[in-house]
DNA sequence: CTATCGTTCAACCGGTTAGTTGAATGAATT
DNA sequence: AATTCATTCAACTAACCGGTTGAACGATAG
């Protein structure tokens, strides 16, 4: 349960960046190397992509892959499968709560 | 588009605290008086409680409502849609990666 | 073997965050 | 009006986070 909640913190801390969340986002299309990821974000160091990559490894949302020199970056599906299940639980709960306002809406303008 | 982002920022930030989770969680069901919010979390402090449903609110994902002494929290059902979207597009994206994950194992399993 | 390429690590910095304590506010009770 | 109850604010601290720089490392190419 403690775990289960770590995990947690650490999927939402990644999706509460923008960098993280763009680079999940171009990960998920294509596996990438860690310069062709670090490319676009021309306002970062290298070594700034580097961190988040790893922020990102750790809460287990990306897999690297070592080619030669390369290391080659993916979305972790498996991992992001438990992390979907949760997002879902949200949004039944958030789901059941708009119906409820709806019905109540409805009940005041029944008025 | 920034915004846009920002918000994101903070609606996950906040959903990385487990806390936080477990406060939005309670208020889903029904409305609860500060008070009461504070009450199962005892190796906190009340203004702790109090900071977590600032930014809770600076989020726009719970409302307060003052009723005499009381001040009722609820969670705020019109920002959540707004989360939920997000969330589904993630999700979306999610399940895409995995239903190729599972092309790409059978594909393997027919060698 | 050494030079180079791709990447990470270590140390550091400034800003933010989660928590504390104690004073301050707002509303109701007496 | 004074007291009490519910809540917030202000000031502070310790830890964490996102970023930088420069050195270090692993793998390949010459």
């Amino acid at each position: 349960m403690i775990e289960h909640a770590l995990r947690l913190d650490s999927i939402f801390g990644c999706l509460a960046d923008a960098t993280r969340r763009d680079i999940l986002k171009r990960v998920a299309n294509e596996e990438l190397s860690v310069t062709e990821v670090a490319k676009p974000y021309k306002k970062l160091t290298f070594a700034a992509i580097s961190k988040h990559l790893k922020v990102l490894e750790n809460a287990k949302l990306v897999v690297k892959r070592r080619q030669g020199k390369h290391q080659f970056v993916r979305l972790a599906p498996a991992k992001l499968k438990e992390a979907s299940e949760y997002l879902e639980y949200y949004k039944t709960m958030w789901e059941d709560r708009l119906d409820a306002l709806e019905e109540y809406l409805k009940l005041i303008a029944k008025k």
